[in-house]
DNA sequence: TTGCATGGGTTCGTCTTCCAAATCCAGACC
DNA sequence: GGTCTGGATTTGGAAGACGAACCCATGCAA
């Protein structure tokens, strides 16, 4: 169990965690991008799938874009006129890794009975894949086996 | 770059992702969650490091402790009455791989200049840690190696 | 025993954000 | 000219966030 603290070894204003949390941190936001991991684009379909009011989708979808989650661009369909699309950029698709830990966590977590509707496996080995902590050289490392640096 | 596609393989309301973010996918939450996992456990302190307004925090700490993520205990320093104090469940702290990752990329995406205020190091090896994703027996997978695996 | 300090809250009134419904708008097609 | 379609903005009411003040039980000191 964590030793108790009266106080965090790195402030939150210092700290990216709160950051991050600053920038992706609610509950549309991260639903969005959860959409825009599977590869949906385009405005009906983030409202379709998730019921987002439209008013605040498409506030929040501003706000990915401005931070540079999402790249905003135009998409044309033979007939149609070009309409925007969102899009993945390299900073939003470094998410996937934390978001496929806290479908893990849930999967554990929440689920309760039977296997997750979604999991990964290897193309190679064919095994199972789950998050971990590892080392530089990707050997994996528990958590008791971790030590804290911090700068300064 | 993710395929476009116009819904999810996985409905949110069966997706374990999304019923994660309902559970903790909110600001303070996520904040109240950091700085447990670095070992806060009493309101005031709480409430001193992150400036949460204390409605809302006594409301949050309320949620957490619903839905299983704190403990709500009784302690008692010599000469003081007892207190509540919120400590993490297991259920909590199996969220820290995934707060972990999510600074991680805070450090890699929002600091820019220097060294991230905090990172781990393998006690062992004395190599710096990451997430990555791994075989149930440890190696690592990288992402485009991952292959879905959808139920039913 | 009155008074004050401490820690963990609740109450109150305001102020912001959320949200659903309606509306707007530009291009494509008929 | 009328209508469809996708991507929005506007509007007004409901919910949630917020800061300040207050409450309350205990321990301690005068």
């Amino acid at each position: 169990m964590v030793p108790l603290s009266r106080k965090s070894p790195v402030p939150p204003e210092r700290c990216n965690l709160a950051r991050a949390v600053n920038e992706i941190g609610d509950r549309w936001t991260l639903l969005i991008l959860r959409s825009a991991l599977y590869g949906v684009r385009r405005f009906d379909d983030f409202q379709t799938e998730l019921g987002t009011p439209r008013t605040i989708l498409s506030g929040r979808l501003k706000s990915l874009v401005e931070t540079g989650l999402l790249d905003k661009r135009t998409y044309k369909v033979e007939g149609r006129r070009a309409r925007p699309e969102y899009v993945l950029t390299d900073k939003g698709e470094a998410l996937r890794p934390v978001l496929i830990a806290l479908t893990q966590w849930g999967d554990q977590w929440l689920d309760g009975e039977g296997q997750p509707p979604i999991s990964f496996t290897d193309t190679q080995s064919r095994q199972s894949v789950r998050t971990a902590f590892v080392t530089e050289d990707g050997r994996e490392v528990s958590v008791e086996n971790m030590r804290i640096v911090l700068r300064r």
